[in-house]
DNA sequence: ATCTTCCCTGC
DNA sequence: AGCAGGGAAGA
């Protein structure tokens, strides 16, 4: 709790027993044990001691409720009451300047429960922390009096402390981070000591810390750092760890908050392998099929990995909010009546540019609900919530074409809201460079593309334009 | 950066 | 208005 000052003109608060919770509140509770037949009447003394032994008495005062010069005394009657309960407790600090005078008063008032002889240097007593000292004096019915040994509460620390105060992280600005560390990451916490903190991550019983210099602490309330490597390096899936702050002097931790690594792939985007593709006979080959679909040769691997797979991009739509340019030139129209049917070799002839393929993702996105444009999203290029997105597959050795798709719009979101790191971004002149057909064909398993039917035909706007978009291009064959 | 004092805000 | 809980200014 918070320890108030005198000159702060207040109560100061109530302590709470060390079982207390939101939603069940508890006192600090005495209960006095055993036989009192001849027991008339029961003192308990409560007054504050420091936290470690020899508990010395401590020259904060303790006030609120049958509280008076700093200690705490009620009377039980045994007969009725062997408990009792302190509501109202308070810790009211005294100035540094006036501690000695205050261990002088407890010294008068011949509080020393663990005779610790007062005289004792007071220089090394921490004023961030207290233990409350119950001490109980029984008085028989004869008259004669004896004390109990007295007993200690848990520590009470200074919420206003940075030495002692909760540590708790209040964000980091990046949540997912390559699993090869060294992330630089912004953390803001409340107060801290450069000298005294550390920041750990850990998934079970794997701990690192992570990297930083006290300069990195920013006016004890924001740290910068990097990320530490992962355990393991070849991790296929994405993997959530605990990130807390951990005090040196005292361990203790925080409450974690989350961190995602992502695998590592020294190609992630794929982009050497898929330059090497395009080149290759085969798909040659395979594009030339036309007409009428054919059996699937090799299954086509069916799984794919979104990087990121979430949180979602939820901005504002691109297009709608004049981020993207619109094609500055009206794009050729083709109209179809009610079915696009296109073949492949149509395929083939066909490129798209950057701009025809926003129209192509969002004409997509919103026929989100139809099976059939879902499954087109994926090899386009739309995460699950239908916005641009990357993805790359699973086992890129099982894949036979390629599959490639991005475009400047994606990749932005995706640096921007998804933390991938800028030197991990794609080859662009690759991306800006692809080859939308190529996709398709993949896409459509070298079969007949009839899937493109339902797009709203008559409408106006973007989305009838990302029907019509398809247009004829010779094919450039790509070179390296 | 710490220790004290002051004051704002929502019950 | 009074109070508890915080945040911030001043020393």
């Amino acid at each position: 709790m918070r320890f108030r000052y005198e000159c702060e003109g207040r109560s100061a608060g109530s302590i709470l027993g060390a079982s207390s919770t939101e939603t069940n509140k508890t006192l600090p509770t005495v209960e006095i044990q055993g036989n009192l037949t001849h027991i008339k009447k029961v003192k308990i003394t409560v007054s504050l001691v420091t936290k470690d032994i020899p508990h010395r008495p401590h020259p904060h005062s303790l006030v609120g409720k049958d509280c008076s010069d700093g200690i705490c005394i009620v009377y039980l009657n045994p007969r009725t009451h062997q408990r009792h309960s302190f509501t109202n407790l308070g810790i009211q600090c005294v100035r540094r300047k006036e501690l000695d005078a205050a261990l002088e008063k407890r010294r008068k008032q011949k509080i020393d429960p663990f005779n610790t002889d007062h005289s004792k240097s007071i220089e090394d007593i921490d004023m961030n922390v207290v233990r409350l000292c119950f001490q109980c004096e029984l008085e028989r019915d004869n008259g004669e009096k004896s004390l109990l040994s007295p007993v200690v509460s848990n520590a009470i620390f200074d919420k206003k402390a940075t030495t002692t105060s909760e540590l708790k992280i209040t964000r980091l600005n990046l949540e997912y981070g390559p699993c090869t560390g060294k992330t630089e990451i912004y953390l803001l916490c409340d107060k801290v000591q450069k000298d005294d903190i550390e920041i750990i991550f850990s998934r079970g019983s794997w701990e690192a810390k992570a990297e930083f210099a006290q300069t990195d602490v920013h006016r004890q309330i924001a740290i910068v750092f990097k990320s530490p490597p992962y355990q393991e390096q070849d991790i296929t899936e994405k993997v959530e760890v605990n990130v807390f702050l951990r005090r040196l002097s005292d361990h203790m931790d925080s409450e974690p908050v989350k961190f995602t690594y992502l695998p590592h792939n020294p190609d992630p985007y794929e982009v050497n392998r898929k330059r090497k593709i395009k080149t290759d006979l085969k798909f040659n080959e395979r594009c030339s099929i036309s007409g009428k679909p054919e059996p699937a040769a090799e299954p086509v691997p069916q799984h794919f990995s979104y990087l990121p797979l979430e949180p979602p991009y939820i901005g504002p739509d691109p297009l709608q909010e004049g981020l993207l340019s619109t094609p500055s030139q009206p794009l050729e129209e083709i109209h179809y009546p009610n079915t696009l049917d296109f073949k492949q070799e149509d395929l083939l002839s066909i490129k798209f540019n950057s701009d025809e393929f926003q129209l192509i993702c969002r004409t997509l996105s919103q026929n989100a609900d139809d099976p059939l444009f879902s499954s087109l999203s994926m090899p386009i290029g739309l995460d699950q919530q239908m916005q641009p997105g990357y993805i790359f597959p699973d086992n890129p050795e099982q894949l036979p074409g390629d599959l490639e798709l991005a475009s400047n719009l994606s990749l932005t979101n995706m640096d921007q809201n998804y933390n991938v790191p800028l030197d991990n971004r794609p080859d662009m002149d690759f991306y800006n460079d692809v080859q939308f057909n190529h996709c398709f064909n993949q896409l459509t398993n070298g079969n007949h593309v009839t899937s493109l039917e339902g797009l709203p035909q008559d409408s106006t706007g973007p989305t009838s334009q990302g029907l019509s978009l398809i247009k004829t291009e010779a094919v450039q064959t790509h070179e390296d």
